[in-house]
DNA sequence: ATGAAAGCGCTAACAG
DNA sequence: CTGTTAGCGCTTTCAT
């Protein structure tokens, strides 16, 4: 009947309660602790046939029958982008001690792999899934709503938020970053700006508008370049578009403050290029504080955003979810700040204007 | 019977079968293409009905059935290590149109850990494991070929070399740059060498001794400092370390060459707190060419090593391996280059001497 | 406290 | 070409 393509994992419940001389079922009771309890000596007979055959269970079968596969799933949505590794790793530091795995996968933002991956995650009857990907409107999540599966998001929010989140303190981040500047004697800031299908892309744009009224510096439209869409560049190549974009727009602005460090190094090649000296002539503050960032030229002022924190949280929230613990929390925000480095300084004389988009090289 | 934890997935092939009025066998074979053919009709009812259901296989069920699992357990030393998120991405990459997925674990270099990681994989049936963990002598190893399970070694070797292994041609990548040096006109040039634990670090040492050998220049013992197990430090501090002791040896050298662009960043930081000029005084050369070291002060000439190729040649690799090809292949080396930028020079006057190893600043 | 039996959802061997 | 039957390895009722 079996054609198992190839040598099998030998050793199953029935060995053991074989050589245990039990019944199979006597065998599983006595290997899974707290359940039916099992005379001392035969648990200890039991073990001891076990550990002699090497015995190890079956994930899988268990998993069908138990309903619970000890893995979760994570979509992100590129773990070449060094966002992320932090976030995974913070997960795997959290849910390893469980013994649940983590099923990784990276989206590129394309709504159809997300939408496939969190298919297929599901359909790997993962116990919970883990969400670094989410958009405003994320239709996937309805799929996960339907399968009732523990779902937290990571990062990013949905404009109706239906699962718990864990995200760092956008708000904060930028308006330490917008009364940094100001401190420093900046007036005219300017902002690069993530996609508005992303929270985070809004929330520090908003975050910025807000922080620049309340500390009573003047916004100009012309201020705010932002990319539309999933389209076309991403990372340091959207934030070299992003900032030739604002040169062309003729805008004066002594300092910019970037949605992401990879815009922000994007920024830094195009105001090199265009001989524009950081920080002398303009300041720039980026966002997350990467790896690295520290090390560039000039040293980059940021946001520390807490990406190994906020997977470290998702993943102890998932456990406590798949463990069926239901308490009310829905958000937790971690604690942001501002790591003042080298690409910042009170402003120079000089103020841009008017380049042209295409070759922003002066 | 069943006592499902929570509400179970909806549709099963029992349910599509009601719906087609057909046997939960027809159904399964009417959806796995070429297995036993079905009559087109039915064919098409049947997937009609399972679409209209919104039925999803069970993956679990089938992974039992048919002993395999789609997916793949991949353990690597540390997502966070800039090194290993381009090879996670290709093994991605690789493997995604298979509808394969990956488990991925960091280890931290933890044989402890490992031989349980290893364990774990096993007992989630993986259908393939991809170690990019491995050291000389690898004893988990053991376990995955008692299991008779397909497995690829990435980067890294076993001394004995039981499985295959996709790697990039560290000799090559280290006589490049000790050339480089040598056309610079460096004669006295020092090596941060890793663990002799692990192939990379004795790999590139020797491939250090025999290519300043061949190239004709003076070989120090002195020359060489090394990381001697996984205790201590690692990565960037342990690059301080390492140049710490080499200043401390009093060998006077213009030139130095990383094992890894980690260690060359820390050895950035020694150079410059002990006010020695890169590359004026001293030539520093790392190895990966991991993202954003273009971008240090001065940007890092560094050896490309094949990261990304290296994950989506395992990736292919095990693919291969599944699917029962049972090729001569045993080892696959990736094209390696060197990659010039601004840390090289010709040897300037300035040649380092005995600073003391605790206090490494002039 | 232990054995017997059933079944998670799926697929493959065997009939017909 | 399709229905019937059996079983992957495990856990959990139900008896005893």
């Amino acid at each position: 009947m079996n054609t198992g393509r190839r040598a099998k994992s030998p050793v199953t419940v029935k060995d053991v309660a074989a050589r245990a001389g039990v019944h199979p079922s006597t065998v599983s009771r006595a290997l899974t602790a707290g359940t039916g309890r099992v005379s001392p000596e035969l648990v200890e007979r039991v073990a001891a046939a076990a550990r002699e055959m090497g015995y190890r269970p079956n994930r899988l079968a268990r998993a069908l029958r138990m309903e619970q596969s000890s893995s979760v799933g994570m979509l992100i949505p590129d773990i070449s982008n060094p966002a992320y590794p932090p976030i995974v790793r913070g997960v795997e530091d959290a849910v390893r001690a469980s013994g649940i795995s983590v099923l990784l996968a990276s989206t590129d933002n394309d709504p159809r792999r997300e939408a496939e991956l969190v298919s297929v995650m599901i359909d790997h009857r993962i116990d919970g899934l883990l969400l670094a990907t989410a958009t405003r409107n994320y239709p996937p999540l309805q799929s996960v709503l339907a399968a009732k599966i523990p779902t937290i998001l990571l990062n990013r929010s949905t404009d109706e938020l239906l699962v718990p989140l864990v995200r760092g303190d956008d708000e904060r981040g930028i308006q330490l970053a917008v009364q940094h500047l100001k401190d420093l004697g900046h007036t005219r800031i300017a902002h690069l700006a993530g996609t508005e299908l992303v929270s985070n892309g809004r929330d520090r744009r908003n975050a910025f508008i807000r922080s620049m009224q309340q500390a009573g510096l003047p916004l100009d439209p012309a201020a705010i370049v932002a990319a539309d869409q999933f389209k076309g560049p991403v990372g340091v190549e959207l934030g070299v578009a992003l900032t030739r974009e604002l040169l062309s727009r003729g805008f004066a602005f002594t300092a910019v403050i970037a949605a992401n460090d990879l815009l922000a190094i994007g920024c830094y090649d195009v105001l090199k290029s265009a001989n524009i000296r950081i920080p002398e002539d303009v300041s720039v503050i980026g966002y997350n504080d990467v790896y690295l960032v520290d090390r560039l030229s000039p040293p980059l002022t940021t946001v520390r955003h807490p990406l190994y924190e906020i997977g470290l949280r998702a993943g102890r929230l998932i456990l406590e979810r798949i463990a069926g613990v239901e308490n009310e929390v829905m958000t937790i925000g971690l604690m942001t700040n501002l790591v003042v480095r080298g690409s910042t300084a009170p402003p120079g004389r000089a103020v841009v204007t008017g380049l042209p988009s295409t070759n922003p090289a002066a």
